[in-house]
DNA sequence: GTGACATAAAAGTAGTACTTTTAATTCCCG
DNA sequence: CGGGAATTAAAAGTACTACTTTTATGTCAC
């Protein structure tokens, strides 16, 4: 059960496309649609429709008189939500929240910075509330309700920016952490250090401090890139 | 001609997407595919397949015994190429324009320091001709071949990072840069002090001086969002 | 060997028939 | 009169079949 699906067509593309960005079917390898349609014992159709998404998503092309050509990794549309979480699930998942936290070093202090800036009265105060609900579940192993806060903390920052590219990235972060979270450090407390700093940042952007809410962030950022080992020691 | 398209899927993939993104079928707007098939004159099937692909990009959703239902903006794929084009060729291209810029900003410095970094000789070469090439376009009204040098030298920024999700930007900023030439300042040459950073910047890397890079590319930036008015005066 | 030509393989398109889901209406009972 | 269960019908989902179009590849003449 790799993937959840009512309806046909969900159920062949989740596992096509995880099959595909998984690295089965490597790039260069040719599919043909009816060949499809037997292996899922679906009607041309739907292997159609399925091979039009992937399509779009610039993991497969599809030629007549050739079949449906598997694309290299660089031509897929890594920024799409559906293609991260099938990467995700996959082989090179640790690669992934690599490149993932990078992206996320990159934006997060800027979107602290605009958020600061433009920040409603709500958002200020939900931020402040989602820190201190970080610092109540930071101890005693409750990851998981340590994790919700997190997310919501980041997503109000990004949110709370006021670029909707931003704003878009709020998935992905989510991934991201729990990924983290799922993963590799389960077992022991947060940082005390990082979630100080997410206090803070609550407190800047309440505070209308832009530069220091985008500094502040980037040391959050940095922690998370020490954590996966991204920075040189 | 709004794009051309080989195939009636692209043609009515394209026609359909603008007409969504540019604000004609607002959200909450129900299309149905057989009324769809009739208005552009092709069969149902093809219509599915181009409905399932705006349903990628979630743009809209499909319902049975309801319809094809627009969804709200803050669902779209924003970092599709595809919709960004076509949000780009549309009415909001100002504020599409502005909301790239501001990513920009974020992710180009990181970008730049890490190019320091991870660059192979080979790109650091082209860097420097490229930055070359800009100062020999840069006065003269020969705002074209200078906009060609530009956008290879931030793609090769973006590549030389060694980030993925960097380098899927390289499309973007292009677009990016092709709108402001061709938008608003298309008379008067571009800035000196720009064109000197981006020599700079190339110099940097070359060096491999990743916290200079950063912060010269950083002020490339801030140029861009003051270009634009994104920054208060 | 090279270029024109023929062939066939695979995707693209169309149309139709049927199934499934589900919003909306109806209708019965309290 | 109101609310909930049963019915209905509208629209998408699926399947299948027939036909068209493109084009890689192999053939043949020169």
């Amino acid at each position: 059960m790799t993937t959840a699906a009512q309806g046909l067509h969900s159920h062949v593309l989740a596992t096509l496309g995880l099959a595909i960005t998984a690295g089965e079917h490597p790039p260069g390898t040719v599919l043909r649609t009816d060949e499809l349609a037997q292996t899922f014992d679906v009607s041309r159709t739907v292997v159609r429709e399925v091979v039009r998404v992937l399509e779009s998503m610039h993991l497969v092309e599809s030629r007549r008189r050739v079949g449906v050509t598997v694309l290299p990794t660089e031509s897929w549309n890594v920024y799409d939500p559906q293609v991260i979480r099938w990467r995700l699930a996959g082989a090179d998942r640790p690669r992934q929240l690599r490149s993932l936290t990078v992206l996320r070093s990159a934006v997060e202090p800027v979107a602290a910075g605009l958020a600061a800036v433009h920040a409603t009265p709500d958002q200020c105060r939900e931020l402040t509330e989602r820190a201190l609900g970080m610092v109540a579940t930071s101890r005693g192993r409750q990851l998981e309700a340590y994790l919700v806060h997190d997310i919501a903390f980041h997503r109000v920052v990004l949110n709370a920016s006021g670029n909707e590219m931003f704003a878009r990235l709020g998935d992905v972060v989510a991934e991201v952490l729990t990924g983290r979270t799922h993963h590799h450090v389960m077992f022991e407390d947060p940082d005390p250090a990082a979630v100080t700093l997410h206090v803070q940042v609550a407190e800047a952007v309440r505070e209308r401090d832009a530069a220091r809410a985008e500094a502040l962030t980037r040391e959050i950022a940095v922690g998370a890139l020490k954590e996966l080992d991204v920075l040189a020691p």
